[in-house]
DNA sequence: AGCACGCCGACT
DNA sequence: GTCGGCGTGCTC
């Protein structure tokens, strides 16, 4: 229907060019056959067989009218959607993201779809049963094949592989289903189910005053049947919808009374579809009243859209942003755009999405890897028909099918979260979104306490319009900040294990006030080394180039890198000495120790492994919210955005061990870091105090961190970017080779690196290894390219890198070393 | 990414 | 002699 003028030829053969869901180089193109034709269009998911026997949903890139020169193109077998579920904006969203970050179009596909629309291919065969059929010229494997399918009715393909013991069964079934024994039947299982309530209603015949009556008679033996019916009627005069549950508590009967009933068919079961977003309807009640500085910001933030898409809003913790994207939104809305609020996966606890409930209802969706495929195909399909015109997400929602954007919030902008790790597409969320918002022609407003050198810059460049909101809201005040020098501490033999007597006595004050506490300590675990006193040695994991950090939870030594765990050793395997030293300290220690020095506080504790549950992390936050615990000790979990309203001490234990980290973003990460993890402090009520711990107390950072001064750190900072080569002035591009040998890893990429050279000469910096250097038995290279952008261009450095890579691939002697391109690492 | 094809070592 | 190791190359 949708290609009927482009397509007005009818019996014309169509061809499409498909994006199937696999890290491959190029797009397939299919031959449609012609009763889909009129299926057909661009961003809906077809059917189809790739290779041999695997079955993928692909989505339609592109439709042509000419068959393929080189090759004779394969039918698809299906069109999965009657609409399609990605849409051109979004295709040119991949198209762009593919070639800026240097990956694969499948691989966009795979980050961008919600698991529920991608379809699971599952080949099952059936016997033939055809008597006439002579089985004795037959192989073993084939009678085993043909006996395991006298007993169950179907095999899948993987059954066929287990009961022969062999992978290889496909040739041995295709001979089977040639010769007529077996049928293939190809079965795509749509994963997406919506889900369903069931209803009761009566069965019509009994609907009128008569048959009712007669119905009532003809139960007349069965007392608790008659009393179901009755209450079902009785609920029918209230409400539409009714469910079992309700006609069992009326009438107070057991389910089985209500089985017989619909047994009977006196009562029919209907299906209902249902939103899974159920109690969306908050009364919306939205007292709330902008500070003076909260309106100028608005304004200026209105006056700077004017001129400007891109728009940085500086504000301070507590200034109250939150509600000015908040505004923003509703002014979008009026004007019939929709918008999209993106913030850290971390950040999207509870207390942020129910208060923005409160104000879009159910016209927000809420979208993050917490949620499960069928919840998040939900948004997709609801963001697709413009039901939520709203979305508060985590990075992957930028993906989603947006029409009419008109507006795009990036909280927290400076979270390095944003970025995306492992598995590629290796993007960064934010500047995605900027592109995204200039496909669209909408607004992208970028919002921290603590900007990234990187957006700041572009900032004061007046790239971005740039907007400062200095002031917090309502009665917060500035935390305090003081520095403790533990050396000094020390020497004033006030120190007790991680503590300092300052931080120690000022969480008894607390404690005895009611107040609560946050402590920071970016470790976790309890003893992050374990090192022989006599030798030297250090407990290591047997697939890393890491120490094993002791948990005492599980008593078991586990890397935290590939998960290893092993039991932890108290006599040296070295050197056979039983004086085994535990170094440094996580959460777990903390925790520990400071129990004995408080032991009536109550003391959670938030990190990966204590909010390992589903709701974990929101159970933990609450509780400590509900004021059942007095302290909560954390690793960087509790820096983003976290709103309670009694902290008011901060501590942070061990400041040094951010500080020293071989990174060209380490000083600007410890800045924002405990900027963040300090306005935690103080949100409510005023007179809030924050102490950080340190063995180096007149480091520039910390200095900086007292004297909230950002202008510093970025002033600085910039000029060590700039010296050093580093962004934002140069654009960096990170090639990791892996290999499971050293020395082949380590020649490989010295190979790359003279390749690359021939070019980009000193752009290419190493190779070297990075400072894990082996993770899960695979040892590591680093190739940094660092582009300047003046006498180079970087698309030229894109072409350039992937022909070389492609070279370097023909090379034999490196067969099996994996190369992974990282575009503006983080 | 799978997965089959293909060419070398240890076994019923 | 075969089974199976994983190196190699293709999938419209």
């Amino acid at each position: 229907m949708a290609n009927e003028e482009l397509f007005d030829d009818h019996h014309s053969t169509l061809f499409i060019e498909v994006i199937l869901p696999l890290a491959i180089a190029k797009t397939y193109t299919y031959r449609v056959p012609q009763d889909l034709n009129s299926r057909i269009q661009v961003g809906v998911r077809v059917i189809v067989q790739f290779g041999r026997n695997k079955i993928y949903s692909a989505i339609v890139r592109s439709i042509q009218k000419e068959a393929p020169q080189k090759y004779e193109a394969k039918y698809i077998l299906d069109v999965v959607d009657d609409q399609p579920i990605v849409l051109p904006k979004q295709l040119e969203l991949w198209d762009w993201m593919a070639s800026y970050y240097m990956c694969y179009l499948g691989e966009i596909m795979q980050a961008a779809l919600p698991a529920a629309l991608k379809m699971a291919s599952e080949t099952k065969i059936v016997a033939s049963n055809n008597p006439e059929l002579d089985r004795s010229t037959l192989s073993d494997k084939a009678f085993l094949v043909l006996d395991a399918l006298d007993i169950a009715p179907e095999l899948k393909v993987s059954d066929v592989m287990k009961i022969l013991g062999q992978k290889s069964v496909f040739p041995l079934l295709k001979s089977l289903f040639d010769k007529g024994f077996i049928l293939i039947s190809e079965e795509i299982k749509q994963r997406y189910k919506a889900k369903t309530k069931a209803y009761l209603t009566l069965n019509p015949e009994f609907s009128d005053a008569e048959g009712f009556k007669e119905l009532l008679d003809s139960l007349n033996k069965a007392e608790k049947q008659q009393d179901a019916v009755l209450a079902f009627f009785q609920l029918q005069k209230v409400k539409k919808d009714i469910s079992r549950k309700e006609v069992m508590e009326l009438a107070g009967v057991a389910a089985g009374t209500l089985k017989a009933l619909i047994d009977k068919e006196i009562f029919v079961v209907n299906e209902k579809v249902v939103s899974r977003f159920a109690g969306y309807d908050v009364d919306i009640q939205k007292e709330y009243s902008f500070s003076p500085a909260q309106q100028t910001a608005l304004e200026e933030v209105h006056r700077g859209f004017a001129e400007k898409d891109v728009l940085l809003l500086h504000g301070v913790t507590a200034s109250g942003k939150t509600q000015i994207y908040i505004r923003l939104i509703e002014e979008m809305l009026a004007s019939g755009k929709s918008a999209l609020f993106l913030l850290p996966e971390i950040a999207l606890t509870t207390q942020i999405t129910e208060r923005l409930k409160l104000y879009f209802g159910n016209k927000l969706g809420v979208y993050h890897s917490k949620f499960n495929d069928n919840e998040r195909a939900e948004v997709w399909h609801k963001v697709m028909s413009k039901e939520f015109q709203v979305v508060v997400g985590a990075r992957s929602s930028i993906f989603l099918p947006f029409q009419d954007l008109g507006l795009i919030i990036v909280d927290e902008e400076h979270e390095t979260s944003y970025k995306q790790q492992d598995p590629a597409p290796r993007y960064h969320a934010r500047d995605t979104a900027i592109y995204l918002a200039s496909k669209f022609g909408s607004k992208i407003l970028l919002g921290s306490a603590t900007p990234s050198i990187e957006s700041y810059y572009n900032a004061k460049a007046e790239k971005y319009a740039l907007v400062e909101l200095k002031e917090r809201y309502g009665d917060a005040e500035v935390p305090s900040i003081q520095i403790l020098n533990m050396t000094e501490e020390g020497r004033k033999d006030d120190m007790f294990t991680y503590f300092t007597g300052t931080l120690l006595r000022s969480m008894e004050e607390s404690i005895a006030k009611k107040e609560q506490i946050i402590l920071f300590q970016n470790r976790r675990g309890h003893t992050p080394f374990l090192q022989c006193k006599t030798c030297g040695w250090v407990a290591k994991c047997v697939n890393c180039d890491v120490s094993l950090t002791y948990h005492k939870a599980t008593h078991h030594l586990h890397c935290h890198y590939c998960g290893h765990t092993e039991p932890p050793v108290s006599v040296c395997p070295a050197c056979g000495m039983p004086h085994i030293d535990s170094k440094g300290f996580g959460t777990e220690r903390v925790e520990e120790e400071l129990q004995l020095l408080l032991p009536k506080a109550r003391i959670a504790r938030l990190d990966l492994d204590s909010t390992k549950g589903k709701y974990g992390f929101d159970k933990i936050l609450t509780a400590f919210d509900e004021q059942e615990y007095d302290i909560l000790i954390g690793t960087q979990m509790i820096a983003k955005g976290l709103d309670f309203g009694r902290v008011n001490l901060i501590g942070i234990l061990n400041a040094d061990s951010m500080i020293n980290y071989p990174d060209f973003r380490a000083y600007e990460r410890a800045f924002t870091l405990f900027s963040q993890v300090a306005g935690r402090a103080g949100r409510r009520q005023s007179e809030s105090k924050v102490i950080i711990q340190t063995y180096t107390p007149n480091h520039r950072v910390l200095q900086q961190v007292v004297n909230h001064d950002y202008e510093g750190m970025f002033n600085q900072e910039i000029i060590e970017r700039k010296n050093y080569h580093y962004p934002p002035f140069y654009k960096l591009i990170q090639i990791s080779l892996k290999h499971s040998s050293q020395q082949t890893a380590q020649d490989a990429a010295q190979r790359l690196a003279q390749l690359l050279r021939t070019q980009l000469a000193h752009r290419v910096i190493g190779p070297e290894p990075p400072l894990i250097s082996r993770v899960r038995n695979q040892y590591i290279q680093n190739i940094t390219l660092k582009i300047d952008r003046v006498g180079i261009s970087v698309s030229k450095v894109k072409e350039f890198l992937t022909k070389s890579i492609v070279l370097f691939q023909v090379d034999k002697n490196n067969n099996g070393v994996r190369v992974l391109l990282d575009v503006d690492p983080y």
